[in-house]
DNA sequence: TTAAGTGCAAAGGCTTTGCAGCATA
DNA sequence: TATGCTGCAAAGCCTTTGCACTTAA
């Protein structure tokens, strides 16, 4: 069974630092919002619960959050960041290359795959992260 | 059988727009280099050999080569973009985390995937990206 | 000839950092 | 109380863009 351990309290991990009004709404967010933000987001999400937040803690916190493991970073697309709580071994997504949509999906197919490469090519894999990019149903109409 | 066209002419490739001396350049530094390289590598290199060339041009030529197909861009590692004749939509590899190590593969299961996923979720995909991260053999002993 | 490309410099995003004040442990 | 966090503003990167000049076709 996997765990998911998305539930940690932000005091409990982040043991060793003390935890900020700004930095448990920042960890609140990325929990709740469920990846997907990149800092920007945040920010904007933020400051509507905490006016005086400053972008600099935002990224100062997301620096924090990744050292202590607690949230992961991942480039889509071309240059963006998206944030998300560090969930598990495997990422499986789409990007819309035009308006950066992300849309996350599931598939056994990747696991097959990992399972195989694992015994053919002798390596111990412990991250799996399948980029599709291309583009919307919205977008492709605008592109083509 | 997979055509790979690598060699194909920078004239032959670029119908329509003019093939300037700083173009060529370009796109010979990127096919020779065989990837690897991030933008501002290509301007150092493209420095050398034709001293007054921008770094605007250079950007704006890498665009070129992405919208005709020519070049891809990748990132690796999360952090810079690489530039690299475009081979194929589908970019299979293993990383070693510790050595650094790579190692392409193919697997049909890909293909299958996005077929599926095109249909699912109403998106044109044109890029299928799988990174797989973990320990080679020799790696793995050194680890556990 | 002329549409398109180029170099330069300036402007845009996003991210980081220095500093003085403030809050958590 | 003292370490370390915060907001602000400025600076740093990388990338894009406006403009006048140049060039491939």
């Amino acid at each position: 069974m996997r765990m998911r351990n998305i539930r940690i309290g932000a005091s409990g991990a982040m043991v060793g630092h003390p935890v900020t009004a700004q930095r448990r709404l920042l960890f609140d967010l990325i929990r709740e919002a469920g990846g997907h933000m990149d800092a920007k987001e945040i920010y904007r999400r933020a400051s509507s619960k905490y006016e005086s937040i400053s972008l600099a803690t935002v990224y100062r916190n997301l620096h924090l959050f990744k050292k202590l493991g607690l949230v992961d970073e991942r480039r889509l697309g071309q240059v963006r960041c998206y944030y998300g709580i560090k969930r598990s071994m495997e990422y499986q997504y789409l990007v819309c290359k035009r308006c950066g949509k992300v849309v996350e999906f599931e598939s056994h197919l990747v696991g097959e795959l990992v399972a195989k490469v694992q015994r053919k090519c002798g390596f111990k894999v412990n991250k799996a992260e399948l980029c599709l990019e291309g583009y919307c149903q919205e977008c492709e109409k605008q592109v083509s």
